[in-house]
DNA sequence: TTAAAGTAGATGCATTTACATGTATGTATG
DNA sequence: CATACATACATGTAAATGCATCTACTTTAA
């Protein structure tokens, strides 16, 4: 993921693909990506390690349960979550198998279309999300917040935006 | 690794757990930081999906490559490339079997020190960083650079800098 | 020296992920 | 209605990852 390598890239593909060439990005824009490859590592391997610390299970159970509580009624189809969470529907499904394994979530039937589902979060889903963003919040505030100003969060925040 | 809870959360804690309080992340700063998540794994998955297309082996594998060849030479001790692509060392250890079984580097003796090794970029191994670069480099002009302007991405990259 | 502790790297095993495909149900078209 | 295609979700299998531990050395220091 990291490609400090545009200097002698860039120019070798200036001259030996100039003909048919495919845009190339700028130095800048290939130091932002690989800025937000490894800002994002660090800080998810630091949050992990975090959560492994406090007893907690991964950070990606956080995101369904968080989902699910906003959500009316603390339900919501496995398609949804999925857009949701940008998880594949495949790991989403194995994800919610976990959940339900440590009764955190259930499924339940969804009438009105045979092939769907409910995935309900659970009293102790609830318990466990409030308890993991104890630990989540705090992490957050130490890996990130305390690194930038707000302004500069602000405009994180705000540039981050653009890359949809 | 959505985390749209603030709201609510950094309220109730400060409500429930005011006393002996942790700090908690501002708005701006939990949402650069799902940001960050967010845009990360949409464009990283863009560019998995490109070199799939591509017939090419995973990004992880450029890391590597890049590395090496930055390097004098063209080799590196495994935890010189460890230290440099933040992977963790059995995750290393197992990527370098495979960038060896496919020819793209070698492991040889390092005689000063006999628990180490170097690891060897061969020739295959550079045509093949190179022929992903091409991919990789449209890729990122695609999925990054399109979406930014000149400033953005200067910006972006000098915020992200700040997350070390 | 030599035992203890440290470091570099590999590896067995369990868990997770990716990919392809399967099963069941729904919708659309002729 | 019958057939074709689409959608929602699950799952078998292979590959990658995480974790703990192992082996082989090196360094330290008694």
């Amino acid at each position: 993921m990291l490609a400090n390598g545009f200097k002698i890239d860039v120019i070798a593909s200036m001259n030996d693909f100039s003909e048919n060439a495919e845009p190339r990005p700028t130095p800048a824009v290939t130091q932002a990506w690989i800025g937000l490859m490894r800002a994002q590592r660090r800080v998810l391997s630091a949050i992990e390690a975090d959560f492994k610390k406090a007893g907690l299970p991964p950070l990606g159970w956080y995101d369904v349960l968080w989902e699910l509580v906003q959500a009316a009624d603390g339900k919501l189809r496995p398609f949804e979550i999925e857009s949701r969470t940008l998880l594949a529907q495949y790991n989403l499904s194995r994800l919610i198998d976990r959940l339900e394994r440590e009764g955190l979530v259930r499924r339940e039937a969804f009438d009105a279309d045979g092939r769907g589902r409910w995935v309900v979060i659970t009293d102790k889903g609830r318990a466990m999300r409030a308890r993991m963003w104890q630990v989540y919040s705090s992490s957050i505030e130490a890996h990130v917040g305390a690194k930038l100003s707000a302004d500069d969060a602000q405009q994180l925040a705000s540039l981050l935006t653009k890359l949809r």
